[in-house]
DNA sequence: CGGCATGTTGCGCA
DNA sequence: TTGCGCAACATGCC
């Protein structure tokens, strides 16, 4: 499921879910989820502790309990946060719960995941994975200038730079190359051959794109979105400029962008 | 059956 | 030091 804005909706479903709550009981049999911790560890940890705040960064999530603990939650390739149905029934894909009372009822998370690409940590403070971050767009913003001069310093492919967690957190492979193309610029760019235009292009792109996407799951949380402007569409016509949309592969990730409307840079 | 998948990490090599 | 290509991870869908 999981980019920025997916990881956005998770995040807001958890906070109505969990923020305020004591958590009754954690339990995960998932070794793979859990790496390196062990179950007991994680029941252990979140055990009797109350929710004071659910936020994200990029892809992470960081729950943070009333004795300092964090719970840090990355969806990986197909992790999904759901809400615990009345009868507490056990979901496919099912790997760890956190069950809750709130104002006397309860209640609950389920964490789904049939990859098990994602990972569930409990720290006493923030982990590295997380302070290695770089700005998320949707939260601070794309700062232009400081980009650029990232950019201005690499010959990678502007789309697998854009994918660099360090430099924006949250960006992968749907929203740069959906990005790119709202920019009108081949993914396939050196970074450096960008002008600050250039640039200032890319962060509107992204910001368009990253609007879209989330409006899109605000209306259908639980469903996975297939009608890209170009991700998916190698073969089919560009709906901007008629020209068949073409495929290639950045960074080891397949990569849908338009030669007729999407100007290759070149000039370092 | 093969091919592909929204992510990340680690390794070998230039 | 930088960067690239590739494999691995584990499962499901077409």
């Amino acid at each position: 499921m999981p980019e920025l804005p997916d990881v956005e909706i998770a995040r807001r479903r958890l906070e109505r879910i969990l923020r305020g709550a004591k958590i009754t009981r954690a339990q995960s049999g998932d070794r793979r989820v859990l790496r390196p911790q062990s179950p007991a560890t994680f029941a252990r940890a979140l055990a009797g502790r109350t929710v004071r705040a659910v936020e994200r960064r990029g892809k992470w999530l960081r729950v943070r309990l009333d004795d300092g603990t964090r719970l840090f939650s990355h969806l990986g390739m197909t992790g999904w946060w759901v809400e615990l149905d009345r009868a507490g029934e056990h979901r496919r894909s099912e790997r760890a719960r956190i069950l809750v009372t709130r104002r006397g009822k309860p209640a609950g998370a389920v964490y789904l995941d049939s990859r098990r690409f994602g990972r569930l940590i409990v720290a006493p403070e923030d982990i590295a994975e997380w302070r290695e971050l770089g700005p998320d767009p949707l939260a601070d913003g794309i700062d232009v200038g400081r980009l650029a001069g990232a950019l201005a310093r690499s010959r990678r492919a502007i789309k697998d730079a854009l994918m660099d967690q360090s430099l924006l957190a949250g960006i992968g492979n749907i929203l740069a190359t959906e990005g790119l193309w709202h920019a009108r610029i081949d993914p396939r760019s050196p970074s450096a051959a960008l002008s600050r235009a250039d640039v200032a292009k890319v962060a509107r792109g992204l910001e368009a794109a990253l609007r879209e996407e989330l409006e899109v799951r605000e209306s259908a949380e639980d469903e996975w979105r297939d009608d890209f402007a170009v991700y998916g569409r190698a073969g089919q016509p560009c709906r901007r400029c008629g020209t068949i949309i073409s495929r290639t592969v950045i960074g080891g990730r397949t990569t849908a962008f338009c030669k007729g409307c999407q100007v290759l840079r070149s000039k370092i």
